[in-house]
Parts: structure tokens; C-alpha cells; sequence
RNA sequence: GGGCAAGUGGCGAAGUGGUUAACGCAGCGGACUGCAAAUCCGCCAUUCGCCGGUUCAACUCCGGCCUUGCCCUCCA
């Protein structure tokens, strides 16, 4: 398999880098997780799709991936959520992480190797504020601990500002006891009926952006290679995390390579809780299988905006039924069989998986450049069209050595849509709510048609289904079209669709 | 106000200092089909926000302008 470089565009540079990790064939990865008190919504779940994909191809292209992602299960909007509803503020951050993996699942995105969460890593967290402390980069303040950013030289490095710039903006909060308005808390005393820990500075709770610095280090070591986030958490976040690690540490890089996915928009405007124009990933996933979700996320590169509308999930549900389309008719061929002895290839064939194997190492190609996905999937789509061509040529001949390739087809091209998480669900699950619908339209029929039908009626939605799919059979066979049609309608209108191949009936669920 | 991005066909979206500007959706024509669907073949931006500049050559580099978004406050 052929191999260029993999590139990754670096936040801390601004430029696409070559990508080698510290130590060779192993990647070492933390992606921040979320504040669980909300369900997540699709901009959260863009970050989650979207570093699950990096992470998968990590994976697809040899590397060992080490994932770390953090839950923040303590925090001031915990609190407040807490407050309003009358729960206590650690049950209702178990429950929302209970919730998150339902999503997180769902969205077919892989568990971390490590979900730390900072209510678990008080202890180290204290530590890192006693020896900031002891190297007079911070201060105490009424119970409060601060990091003095005037005391770190590198002080906006990963957003490319300097202090000056930033304090040019007029929204920086202004605390006359802190000695520079830009410095952030790392601990934070309680107030009366808060949760909190004791410390030699008071009872309290850690600050943010410590426990990242605190536990990523802790998972992965110091200097790790990918550190990862929105574009929103580059500052403060992330430039807070830099410098607390690198000052405690005395050395650098904290993180290697900083990776920063786009926004998720609506109407051109950022999708945020604040805004209010968020959508939950539990109500899309009601409306909008998984896999036409991640389509949508990928299907633009992940550092630029992505505008959410109804248009544009279905757009990429259209966009993914095509791929869908070309893995069943491999499934048709090869009917799951196992890998077959080989015959003579035909020339057609062997050009046929030459052609494959361009489209594969466009696919790696398009990933191989910082991860654009979007050109990936044109690869994909290219990739389709060498199988549907081949196997719908009009001298096709279904000899075990064909079957055998596609096979060998059907591997690859799964293998690359795992890279993009896209592998379909089983769009021929039927519920057992379908069988009354079907049924239905079994007693619905004229005597004269149900004697096309067996005696005797099952109970399994497949059984009556494969039954009525037998009637239309025949009743084509008799050319007695206007009951075949009346049939495809009528499945069609409980959303099965009927599509007659050459290879026989073919139906899905839409 | 300061900093950073982006503006490509009807829509979504890649891309490159120089042969035909990917890919998908929609549309149109054809093949296949009893009809559909799916699939295949063909067509669909002489043009890449605007104005200058550099260059033999720019949509791609530089400058200015316009527009939009993001960050500077919790936020993926």
C-alpha cells in the first residue's frame, strides 16, 4: 500500500505540518469532552464525529491511538442547572454522561481509551496549583488561586495574539483584585452550599482549564501529540491549558500538534447554547439515521463552517443513499459468502480491480492531507462507480473468480467507509409494528388476488412481507400490472421500497 | 476597536501558479425497465466576490476594497 506523508493543519503554527508522532507508530490523543449538564447538540457533535474520524483513520493507517477525553463534571453551570432542577449537582452530571454515551454511541462514535473525569483528580489538580504557586506563577486571593499570565512568556501562542491585543477588547471582565485582568482561576473558593474540596487555600473547586492540563498529561505524559477541540475553546481554553502545563512543567510543548474543527452554523450564525439556536442530537437522531448525521458532518472539511439546515441533512441523506445503493448490490453478488478459490480473471476484471485500488489510495490520499474528508468521499463515490459500472456491464458473469474479487471489493470499500464511521444499520430491520400495516394490505385484497397468496397467514413482518413480495411475483409474471403496482404503492406507502433487478426483487426501508 | 478565517455552477462542496475547475444533489437527453426504482452513458461554471499589482501565465501569490462568519466572556 502506498504511503506519502500525513499532513495536519497545527493551530499552533498555522500551517499544515508533517504529522509524526513522539514515538513512532503510536499516537497519543485528547479531545475535550463535554460539561455534562445538557444533552450535546450538533456543534458538540460535530467535534465528536469529527476527532472520532481522525481518530479511526489514525487507526486505518497503523498508528496506535491512545484516546483521552475528559468529562468536566464539575463546574459553574452544573451548579446553576443543578439549582433549577432541585438535583443534586454530581447526580445530575452522572445522569447527563449516562446521556452522552447514548448519543455518543449512537453517532457510532468509539469510547476513549480513558474518560477521566475532574471530580476524580481533585488530588492531582491541587498539586499542579502548589507548584505553580511555589514558582510565583500564581497567586492567592481570598480563596481564590490565580494564574498570572504577565508571568508566563508564551502567553498567547496557540491564539496568536499578544497580551496587549487581547486586552484591547473591551469584553474583558474587569476584577480590580486580580494583577492583570486576563488572569484566570485555578482554584475557586465555594461559596456557601456549593460543592467543594478542601485545600490549603480553602474549601473550593478547580478552575476549568486545569483539569485538562492535569489529566491530559496524566493519561498521555507530557508533550503528547494531539490535542484537540472547537475553534472556541482556542482561547481561553486551550492557550489557558498551555500555559499552566508548560510553566508548571518548565519545558514544552505541552501538546505537539493542536487540532481545531469549525463550527456547526444556522443560518450562517454560530449554533450555540447562548444563541439558543441549537439542535439536540437526540431529536435529529429521531428524524435522520446515524450514518446520514455523520455524512453531513463530514461532508465538508472539518476546519470550515458547516450550516445546519432540514436542506442540508437531506441533501446528504440523497448524497449517502448513493453509497448505500453500491454496497447492497456487492451484497447482492457476493450474498456474505466467504472468500472463494480463484479462476481466470477476465481482463475486464483485472482492470476492474486496478480501478479499485486508484480509488483507494485516492481515499488515503484525500485523508493524508489533513483530513479532508470531503475530497474522501468524492474517492467513495468514485469508488461506487467502478462497482456499479462493472457489475451492471452488459457481458457480466458471475464466475467465482468475479465473486471473489468483489469480495475483496466489498472489504475495502467497508474498511474505507469504517474509516468515515458509515457503515449503514440494517436498513431491512422491521419492526414488528409493520405487521399489521402489511397485514393490512393483505386483507385489503380483491379474493381474486389473495388466491395468488399461500394459505395461511404468519405473524413475522418479514414472513408477510416476503409473502406479498411472492404474490407481486407472480402476478408480474401474469402481467397483471395493475395489482404489482398497486402493491409496490402500497408498501412504498408504508415506506418499503420495491425495486425490480435483473437479479430478482430488491426492498428497503426508507 | 483588535485578531483570524472565508467568498467557486441552481444548491452543497473540493482543488490547482499553466493540458478538459473534482465529487454529490437537483435538472435535461439517451440506454435499461411492462411502468417505475436503481444503475450506466452524455449534457449542465470560457469561469472561481470586486479593483489593481507581480508573472510569459493567477481562480490559485501580493495589496486595497466589499460582504459574511468566528474569536477577544461560558460555549465543540
Amino acid at each position: 500500500m502506498h504511503r506519502l506523508e500525513l499532513k495536519v493543519y497545527n493551530t499552533l503554527t498555522r500551517k499544515k505540518e508533517q504529522f509524526v508522532p513522539k514515538q513512532p507508530h503510536h499516537v497519543r490523543m485528547y479531545v475535550c469532552g463535554p460539561t455534562t449538564y445538557n444533552f450535546i447538540h450538533l456543534g458538540n457533535a460535530r467535534a465528536l464525529v469529527v476527532f472520532d474520524t481522525i481518530r479511526r483513520y489514525l487507526i486505518y493507517r497503523g498508528f496506535r491511538v491512545t484516546y483521552v477525553q475528559n468529562f468536566t463534571d464539575i463546574d459553574d453551570k452544573i451548579i446553576n442547572r443543578a439549582a433549577e432542577e432541585g438535583e443534586d449537582p454530581s447526580a445530575l452530571a452522572a445522569r447527563y454522561t449516562r446521556e452522552y454515551f447514548r448519543d455518543a454511541d449512537a453517532l457510532r462514535v468509539m469510547r476513549a481509551n480513558v474518560h477521566p473525569k475532574a471530580t476524580e483528580h481533585i488530588e492531582e489538580m491541587q498539586e499542579m496549583v502548589r507548584g505553580l504557586l511555589a514558582k510565583r506563577v500564581a497567586y492567592v486571593l481570598d480563596g481564590d488561586v490565580y494564574f498570572s499570565v504577565r508571568k508566563f512568556p508564551g502567553y498567547g501562542k496557540l491564539s496568536g495574539r499578544t497580551l496587549d491585543e487581547m486586552l484591547s477588547g473591551a469584553r474583558v471582565e474587569v476584577d480590580e483584585r486580580k494583577r492583570d485582568p486576563l488572569d484566570f482561576v485555578l482554584w475557586k473558593a465555594a461559596k456557601p452550599g456549593e460543592p467543594s474540596w478542601d485545600s490549603p487555600w480553602g474549601p473550593g473547586r478547580p478552575g476549568w482549564h486545569l483539569e485538562c492540563s492535569v489529566m491530559s498529561s496524566k493519561y498521555l505524559g507530557f508533550g503528547f501529540d494531539i490535542h484537540a477541540g472547537g475553534s472556541d475553546l482556542i482561547f481561553p481554553h486551550h492557550e489557558n491549558e498551555i500555559a499552566q502545563a508548560e510553566a508548571y512543567q518548565d519545558d514544552a510543548p505541552f501538546a505537539r500538534y493542536w487540532l481545531h474543527n469549525g463550527f456547526v452554523t444556522v443560518n450562517e450564525e454560530k449554533m450555540s447554547k447562548s444563541l439558543g439556536n441549537f439542535f439536540i442530537v437526540r431529536d435529529l437522531l429521531q428524524e435522520w439515521p446515524p450514518e446520514v448525521l455523520r455524512f453531513f458532518l463530514l461532508s465538508t472539511h472539518y476546519r470550515s463552517p458547516l450550516d445546519y439546515s432540514t436542506e442540508a441533512l437531506d441533501l446528504a441523506r440523497r448524497s449517502f443513499n448513493r453509497l448505500r445503493n453500491t454496497l447492497e448490490l456487492i451484497d447482492e453478488i457476493t450474498g456474505g459468502q466467504d472468500v472463494m478459490p480463484a479462476g481466470r480473471l477476465s481482463r475486464e476484471a483485472g482492470d476492474f480491480r486496478h480501478q479499485v485500488l486508484a480509488r483507494v489510495a485516492e481515499f488515503e490520499d484525500a485523508m493524508d492531507d489533513d483530513f479532508n474528508t470531503a475530497l474522501a468521499l468524492a474517492a467513495l463515490f468514485n469508488l461506487g462507480r467502478e462497482v456499479n459500472s462493472f457489475i451492471n456491464r452488459d457481458d457480466f458473469v458471475q464466475t467465482p473468480a468475479v465473486v471473489h474479487i468483489l469480495i475483496h471489493v466489498s472489504r475495502y470499500f467497508n474498511s474505507l467507509l469504517g474509516v468515515l464511521g458509515l457503515i449503514p444499520g440494517e436498513g431491512r430491520d422491521m419492526g414488528e409494528e409493520y405487521a399489521a400495516q402489511l397485514l393490512q394490505v393483505i386483507t385489503g385484497l380483491a379474493p381474486g388476488d389473495r388466491s395468488l397468496l399461500p394459505e395461511g397467514l404468519p405473524t413475522e413482518p418479514r414472513a408477510l412481507l416476503d409473502m406479498l413480495l411472492q404474490a407481486r411475483e407472480a402476478a408480474r409474471k401474469q402481467k397483471n400490472y395493475r395489482l404489482a403496482d398497486r402493491l409496490r404503492d402500497e408498501l412504498r406507502e408504508m415506506g418499503i421500497l420495491i425495486e425490480d433487478t435483473p437479479r430478482g426483487v430488491r426492498w428497503r426501508l426508507v
